[in-house]
DNA sequence: TATCAACACGAAAACGTTGTAGTGAATCCA
DNA sequence: TGGATTCACTACAACGTTTTCGTGTTGATA
């Protein structure tokens, strides 16, 4: 690559110091008119722009928030990103993006680098494999310094920072409530494994729904999935119950949307025998057949609400405790729970 | 924030130099043992780390690389970035992610703020107002000054720089072929407007396969979708053709959902009476009823590539001569062109 | 006893920028 | 003519590192 035009280069270009070539550029009166429209015009040709490493060291700050997500390749995610940099952008910020991989060396690798002067605040979501270990000892060591840290979605409550969450409790009871009012009686819980939170929250929900519909929770209609093993399988043992729920819940659209398949190629009918409602986070509720019934994430709000407690923190404006914000969840009814039109 | 420990701190701490601290730090022997481990036990306790950006600075090098992408949320952009992370990760760099939000202004924005230094080289897949404009001018002073820049996807012939594509061509003639395989003989397509190259290169493709097979394109039978319009709307008027087609061709997998609903609404039975295939880059394809037959797009291939070229050419090492990638496409046969069990 | 090497450390430049505090010359006022 | 003021510019420190080139002290050697 060529050599970048400096103050120092245009300084010796005209033969004046370099406060001089900085102090043209920034019209300062201090400089002659005439010197200042030449040293403007050389460094306009040459397409001068200040070094922004030299203006970040100098005024100890980047201008760049760090984002950590256990993976990219989840619409939930990007939503969040993108909510994230539009706030950030409106407030003068770039954004950095790490990927965990849901792995814990990661994390702890890309928080070290991150925090090495290169942002300003790091805003992250939790990998599964530091849920497990509950090792957070790499974030306990940021805050003692006051490093600003916003957590998202995956948090963890023993840590002090500020938080922003899904109202998964509210979303669970929004789901099961739903699926009781339209007549259902058996409702298959499909959810994820214990340590997941989200999973867990939305069982939470479920249960309070079920309770206030006066309802017992049965254990064997609540489905555990691993995602590492074969979907199509553990799914599949719903319908290995003596009395075949009249809805299922998943906690996530890809199970919904399996849940859904096993169940027409098995003869039921949806939503009359069999009504099904999802989480979602992507497209597919909208193109399965029937569409899938879903509670809806807003990721976006949540990204923008992250990237504004974080810059708050940064420049200090917005309270001085730490916050906990919850999105709320929606619900977008389709054809599978709803008989009709 | 608290004040971060630096090299200066530790030298007052010890009263010693600075070259000293950074030196018993680098765990030099021009150190007495015994300095070299207090302050390093200093340093360790209080968790001291070089500023990156002082490194930056100095080393004039950043080992960051830049990806400016229209948008994130859209399975195929979030791949690519996951391969240019995996890439650039194993080679030492980080990734700062831009959005242009498919806006000419953002991305020439994006373009100036990630090139004054931040990063040693970038990756853009360009925005669609800069491709209707065909204003190319952010991108050529960049290479007038031979800053290290890779284009994929999206790219444009004219500029001198490595790129990588998707063999689109090659991927809109595997699709037509496939349906003519089948015997499909009125084949309909999908695609954009024309200034979208991805579009136009499929239908080059498609057009390839139905004369090497002796048939004539009939411009009745190819549909200009307009994304900002009604989908359906639009995508409905293959069926008010006199002779409906026996198969449809559809440049990305939300036109292909669409078309498949549609047809089956108006009681088409598919894939007997109307083949449907698609061009995938997401989750849908997988979970419409039938199974959509798609193209397959290996995005995560392609950013692997796009990071390796360019920093190659951040290196200096690899070809002095500009490459360009071709990714070739697969094809995933599913129930919505596939008869027989 | 003069010479030299080894040892253990410090000074300073460099990366690119900004802003404060000079500085020398011209101009002004009385 | 002497002092003050304005003008137009320069020097320098600072941000945090690394690294090259000193430099003073010690101990050994001839």
């Amino acid at each position: 690559m060529k050599q970048k035009v400096t103050l120092k280069i245009i300084a010796k270009e005209f033969d004046v110091s370099i406060s001089t070539v900085s102090k043209a550029l920034k019209n300062s009166n201090e400089i002659s008119e005439e010197v200042r429209e030449k040293i403007k015009a050389y460094a306009d040709y040459y397409n001068y722009k200040p070094n922004s490493l030299a203006l970040q060291l100098r005024a100890q700050k980047t201008s760049v928030i760090g984002v950590i997500i256990p993976e990219i390749v989840h619409h939930f995610f990007s939503t969040v990103i993108d909510g994230i940099e539009e706030h950030a952008n409106k407030r003068g910020y770039n954004v950095m993006v790490c990927l965990s991989n849901e792995s814990f060396e990661k994390e702890v690798s890309n928080i070290s680098v991150l925090t090495n002067g290169s942002v300003d605040g790091v805003i992250v979501s939790i990998a599964r494999e530091t849920q497990k270990k509950e090792d957070y000892n790499h974030f306990e060591m940021l805050l003692k310094d006051g490093f600003p840290l916003v957590l998202f979605d995956r948090i963890v409550d023993s840590l002090k920072c500020d938080k922003v969450i899904i109202d998964d409790i509210g979303g669970g009871f929004k789901a099961a409530n739903h699926l009781l009012e339209i007549g259902s009686k058996r409702i298959a819980l499909l959810t994820t494994e214990d340590y997941i939170t989200v999973g867990a929250l939305r069982k939470v929900g479920y249960r309070k729904a079920m309770q206030s519909a006066g309802l017992e929770v049965d254990e064997d209609y609540v489905f555990k999935i691993n995602d590492t093993k074969n979907l199509y399988r553990q799914i599949e043992k719903i319908f290995h119950l003596e009395k075949v729920p009249d809805a299922i819940l998943a906690v996530n659209e890809i199970y919904a949307a399996i849940a859904m398949k096993i169940a027409i190629e098995k003869g039921y009918k949806i939503p009359e025998d069999i009504a099904v409602l999802g989480f979602t986070s992507g497209l597919i509720s909208k193109f399965t057949s029937p569409p899938l019934t879903a509670i809806t994430q807003h990721g976006y709000l949540m990204g923008q609400q992250a990237a504004e407690l974080l810059i708050n923190r940064i420049e200090h404006t917005g309270p001085k405790e730490f916050q906990k914000e919850v999105i709320s969840t929606g619900i977008k009814i389709r054809k599978s729970t709803y008989i009709g039109e």
